[in-house]
DNA sequence: ACGAATGTTGCGGG
DNA sequence: ACCCGCAACATTCG
């Protein structure tokens, strides 16, 4: 579920609450959740969190001489808690703070977790360009898109090519750009690299104003859901009339995720 | 009641 | 190079 905007909302309520904080002890409660260096996890007590940040989808905890860097895939939940609720079904481990700091993690499905590095290389390696980063410009996009000859929904889809966006954004990114989720990359003329460009940035931008979106499970701080849901133009809204020109919208499948488009305006 | 679907990623195979 | 299907897993929907 959660996409750059969801993310970024995680890491903004955390910050104020863990920051400057130590690690006082570690909780695995399934050992799953770590995605390497199961053994090591003790060197991490008593580092301090010196920083907290996001790289495209994972949330970076910067620490003393080690970094953490957290993916909540499709259901993880990472919040502050000033009490140990452990009990609960789906925390996967914890990190307590301080006597009254906890800093838990959830994850109903169980594919999130997250790594321990001795730096950001290994995830900076695996990622492509941020849309935040200097480097995301229109001439660059356009490039990229060019480069390849992929549905340009698989293409933004690829973290490799633009870290950040999923499934939800990437509907209505290319909604809001007229673009068919089919089309080949190589095709996408300059003034629609353009558009993609301008609603990238725009949506993921208004998006984290809105503290992201909640379809299902994405929760940040204590229970708190995202409010972008409200505006969303195509997600989810199969058979329901276009807002632009009253088509019914409709669901298909691209890259093997579920997509929604409006076939009457978008080319 | 059971198969399908759910916002992610990584892998193997054609 | 690119696309596809599947795998990881738990829960909900039709």
């Amino acid at each position: 579920m959660p996409e750059l905007p969801e993310v970024q909302t995680v890491v903004n309520s955390l910050k104020s609450h863990i920051l400057n904080k130590s690690i006082f002890k570690i909780k695995i409660i399934d050992r799953s959740v770590i995605y390497n260096n199961y053994d090591n996890f003790h060197i991490l007590i008593n580092q301090k969190i010196i920083n907290t940040f996001r790289i495209g989808k994972y949330i970076i905890i910067q620490l003393n001489n080690n970094y953490l860097a957290f993916h909540l895939r499709m259901t993880g939940y990472l919040y502050f808690s000033k009490k140990n609720i452990t009990p609960k079904k789906h925390i996967r481990c914890y990190l307590q703070l301080n006597k009254n700091s906890f800093l838990i993690f959830e994850d109903i499905r169980r594919f999130g977790g997250f790594y321990i590095l001795n730096d950001l290389s290994e995830i900076k390696n695996k990622i492509g360009v941020d849309p935040f980063d200097k480097r995301f410009s229109i001439d660059w996009l356009k490039i990229g898109l060019n480069n390849k000859k992929r549905q340009i929904k698989s293409l933004l889809l690829d973290q490799k090519f633009i870290c950040g966006l999923g499934n939800i954004y990437i509907d209505e990114i290319l909604w809001h750009s007229k673009i068919l989720p089919l089309r080949k990359s190589n095709k996408i003329k300059y003034k629609e690299v353009k558009m993609l460009h301008l609603f990238i940035i725009k949506l993921l931008n208004d998006s984290i104003k809105h503290h992201g979106t909640t379809i299902i499970n994405f929760k940040y701080d204590n229970m708190k859901t995202g409010n972008y849901k409200k505006k969303l133009k195509v997600y989810g809204r199969e058979n329901k009339k276009c807002f632009r020109c009253n088509f019914l919208i409709s669901k298909i499948k691209v890259a093997g995720r579920s997509t929604h488009i409006c076939t009457n305006c978008q080319r």
